[in-house]
DNA sequence: CACACTCATCGTATATTTGCGATATAAGAT
DNA sequence: ATCTTATATCGCAAATATACGATGAGTGTG
């Protein structure tokens, strides 16, 4: 009864599917979002644009920021996050590489 | 007490989630790997493959197809699937999108 | 020092995911 | 018709994820 049998997998193949799983939610979706389109790295101005309740919020931005989507910063009283490019482009990089592997071979597929 | 809040969110940002749902299993990057990597649609050489038993196997093809990342067909005794690409590209060009932009805006971002 | 303000964390309720064995279904073989 | 083979589905158990209010920790202000 071993549940949860992700270990048996490939480190690569965990890596990329942790990338997914912390973006596998529509609110992580719109945090980036705003991260984005303010050059600054935002704090608690999240909790103002999500629907959500301050304490979930941050619960999101931990995950992103375990998931090593994000990098936090504590500044006075309040907090600063903003998109960790290392990471993310990493991970872009690997689903291209992933995709083009595959378009070239199976261009026409069978179904 | 209204949970599953994901409605709230704008019809893009749930695709994208979606899609990263799909992908956010390491079972399920392995099934994609595996069709790539045969020229042919596979059906239950997957079982053999992956470290998993044939219902979770197949629970999870379920799960990609209904994400529409992977196209089913019977063939006789045996189900055949394969990777649907139109809906695999599209989902990587918002992926690029979305990274791209970013990118754009604040190369040197703060923290 | 008290106070407000910002944010993280804890506890908790509920929903969803993951995994398996058992069973059903459907086609082909004997 | 029965039996095998391949796959899907059902039902269950355990683990995770999602969301919130309440509380705590840390800063800066009066």
């Amino acid at each position: 009864m071993a549940f949860h049998k992700k270990e048996a997998f490939t480190q690569k193949e965990q890596d990329l599917a942790n990338f997914a799983k912390a973006m596998s939610h529509p609110a992580r979706i719109a945090i980036l979002k705003v991260l984005a389109q303010r050059n600054e790295c935002i704090c608690g101005e999240l909790v103002d644009v999500l629907p959500l309740a301050q304490s979930t919020v941050s619960q999101h931005l931990k995950e992103l920021k375990n998931a090593g989507l994000i990098n936090g910063e504590t500044d006075g009283p309040r907090s600063c996050y903003c998109i960790n490019w290392k990471a993310f482009e990493k991970f872009n990089n690997e689903f291209n590489l992933l995709f083009s592997n595959l378009k070239i071979k199976n261009e026409k597929a069978c179904c």
